[in-house]
DNA sequence: TGAGGGTTTGGTAACGTTCCCACCCACTCG
DNA sequence: CGAGTGGGTGGGAACGTTACCAAACCCTCA
């Protein structure tokens, strides 16, 4: 019941273990009769190659897999930048390793240990906020890493990103060029890199047409649906209430859907497509990011890397898209 | 610029490699003081050890790596059922090599193929329709096989399904039950086994209501959102149209959204929950899966097989749930 | 006929690890 | 005091493959 090896081939063949290495690896050098022989007894024995071994013996393309860590497999931005990495590297031959961090620090340095364990040829990271440092040991020598989705603080390699400082201004200027004065920002906590960038890119906006920034319009550290709506609440409790929300991620998006035109209508801007958002009633305006794109062009930054490629780290950065439906203008009850 | 290896780890603190061997895999046996060498080196050179050689000397545990091959990794559907898989995996120390094969049967072989290769202990696998005798093989043996989502006709292995059939039993009574009498059915080619039960279960409604099946309201081979749309004109222009659609697939129910309500409106309900669907106008009832509990059921079954269960392969169909939302009531302009 | 060149083939060692066994040493006990 | 015990350690081989080199063969041409 054991599997077959070269050395049942050879035997069934009667040739030598290296020549059937060669026929199966299509190496040249073979007399066609022998190759004849070889194939015959590979079919008869149902042979496939052992690349584990394979990879441990020779040198040169290392074990044609690369692995890829994201924060949550079973987010669909996440999954469709698997998606395009996984193509990328069907096309070169390449099998991917995945995992998920759900954004537990420790999980991200077990999988990663794991992955440089099997001899990935290559990482692609959406790194945690913690540091990054057990990268640069001897372990990882060799073994290109691209981050995407946000950079991995003090670790100088090739990163992928959107411009979402550029999208986050761009959504709220939307809403500034259709009337609003008052406002407001919803995020999730600051100190992850991409709603830091976001926000910024609110304040930038406001700047620009000389509206000074105000504390109470700024929710930062929302980290559910629920939350969202009570910040959203405590928002139309004010004084001066905004007249406009602009959402930093699609979980806050969601949850003030519910409460939007009530007791008054507000416009919103949110940061993420949904799919079905032009069904929605308002037909929500969004700032769109590609992660078809962003896990294409980090498979392609990896795979020169593994081809050699020595040059400094490089760090892309691909636009975001104003998609406008009609929640960002004026609404009227 | 090498990676260390035993050897270097062992010439550092002085010892044979058998001994590393045995304090880097936490073996008994080693006095205290000799270990503590070991360790020193061990984080001195960064040393980790090499997996792929590691398991291909070890016999009992095998690679500690599964292959999970998916329809489309960018389908929400599968992206769910990927994760539940990784969080099994992970809990039992395991990683996932990951593959799609967008419904092409030789992409399905080469994957399936390459994954063997790298002797995964196991796989998972949302079938193609295609025949699957190559799982047969002698390069196959011993590495058990769980269909997930839908059967591999004439592969005899465990399976996790969802009950497609009585989904759309439950669909269709629920719109006869609201009063109509006229329901269509909209779906993909009926070879597509999910497809196939879905309209056996629809004709199941009918056929307990004494409702006589009426082929002018069947329609089948419906592959994006425009054929359906297309279809929904057809059925419309019927001497008798439907009253209510069920839609077979998420496509197909986005597809006729649009032109629901026009001109006249149409009452429908949908295989397959989407996100946002309670938001709609109308809210839109659906059957919903859960492909969470796909992926763990099958990564269950898959590591008891590892685990050495011989039993006879089983089969597992999970329930699906109808989630009424208003669409699939009777509906007047 | 024999030297020279090319093609085809096989033997040996090695990749990094672990299994199996034998060894060594310090004790204990009769 | 010698034989037995048991923990700790190392040597050699092996997992399945390929790199490297040497050998065997065939053919051509002087």
């Amino acid at each position: 019941m054991r599997r077959p090896t070269m050395k049942d081939v050879a035997r069934l063949a009667g040739v030598s273990p290296m020549t059937v290495s060669r026929v199966v690896s299509g190496e040249p050098g073979v007399a066609p009769a022998t190759a004849a022989k070889v194939g015959q007894a590979v079919r008869a024995l149902g042979y496939q190659r052992n690349d584990n071994a394979r990879h441990l013996r020779r040198k040169s393309p290392g074990t044609a897999t690369i692995g890829l860590l994201v924060d949550d497999l079973a987010n669909p931005f996440y999954a469709r930048m698997a998606r395009s990495v996984e193509d990328e590297a069907h096309r070169r031959g390449c099998l991917v390793l995945i995992g998920s961090t759900h954004d537990e620090p420790r999980r991200e340095r077990e999988v990663v240990a794991a992955f440089t364990a099997r001899q990935v040829d290559g990482l692609i990271l959406v790194p945690t906020a913690a540091g990054h440092g057990f990268l640069r040991g001897p372990a990882h020598a060799g073994t290109p890493v691209v981050c995407v989705d946000r950079p991995a603080p003090g670790l100088a390699v090739d990163t992928v990103t959107v411009d979402n400082r550029a999208g986050a201004r761009r959504a709220v200027t939307h809403l500034l060029a259709h009337g609003h004065t008052r406002v407001a920002y919803l995020g999730d906590r600051v100190g992850i890199w991409t709603q830091g960038q976001r926000c910024a890119g609110y304040l930038d906006a406001l700047t620009a047409r000389g509206i000074p920034e105000d504390p109470a319009l700024i929710r930062h550290g929302l980290r559910t649906g629920d939350q969202a709506r009570a910040a959203l609440a405590g928002l139309r409790a004010l004084p001066d209430p905004p007249t406009a929300l602009f959402t930093s991620n699609d979980l806050i998006t969601l949850g003030v859907l519910d409460d939007l035109d009530h007791p008054a209508p507000l416009a919103v801007v949110g940061f993420d497509d949904l799919p079905l958002a032009e069904r929605l009633t308002p037909p929500l305006t969004v700032i769109s990011q590609d992660p078809l794109a962003l896990g294409g062009a980090a498979a392609g930054l990896l795979f020169s890397r593994i081809a050699g490629d020595t040059s400094a780290p490089r760090s892309v950065v691909l636009e975001t898209r104003l998609v406008e439906r009609g929640s960002g203008e004026l609404r009227r009850a």
